[in-house]
DNA sequence: GCCAACGTTGGC
DNA sequence: GCCAACGTTGGC
């Protein structure tokens, strides 16, 4: 799994918490508060560097693709685990053994439009994507490559 | 705001 | 290790 190839992911971030807006003011954002194990081993054993990704805005009125982004950094322990003033504190974990990792993620550009959850869900080509399949709630997910080329097509 | 689908927790 | 209860996600 750990070819030197680029990888492509899909990043999950509720808009009125942080948006694609946000990250293109900020340029570059430590992805914090991820608390699923499955999300935090993409980030943690499978992001490198330079890998894309898809910017996607959920819980919202039009949930859908908005931005592109990439990886910015290794894997490094999430500093909102040790804080205890931090909604994301994790009581359980210690510095020498941290719990949770993230990447910082750095902003490439805004697509023109949303492709929109809805929009995706039309497309055969795309039905196997983690993000379509039902009940997925992920917040980090990898994208097939083809998947990543055919949505790029459609902007 | 509702609720389905999951993930986590904790009693046993 | 089972599983009910609970909490969260996220579309609608």
């Amino acid at each position: 799994m750990s070819s030197g190839k680029t990888r492509y992911w899909l990043m999950k971030s509720e808009p009125e918490a942080f948006s694609i807006d946000d990250l293109k003011r900020k340029r570059q954002e430590p992805w914090d508060g991820v608390r699923n194990y499955q999300a935090r081993n993409f980030m943690r054993d499978e992001m490198r560097q330079g890998d894309r990704i898809f910017f996607y805005h959920s819980n919202c009125a039009t949930p859908g693709i908005v931005g592109i982004a990439e990886v910015a950094t290794d894997a490094y322990p999430d500093p909102s685990q040790f804080d205890p003033k931090s909604k994301y504190f994790d009581p359980g974990s210690s510095r020498d053994k941290p719990r949770w990792m993230l990447v910082d993620v750095k902003f490439v550009k805004k697509l023109k439009r949303t492709i929109s959850l809805e929009e995706l869900k039309s497309h055969d080509a795309l039905a196997e994507m983690p993000l379509l399949r039902k009940g997925n709630r992920l917040s980090v997910m990898p994208v097939a490559a083809n998947a990543w080329t055919y949505i790029l097509g459609l902007e």
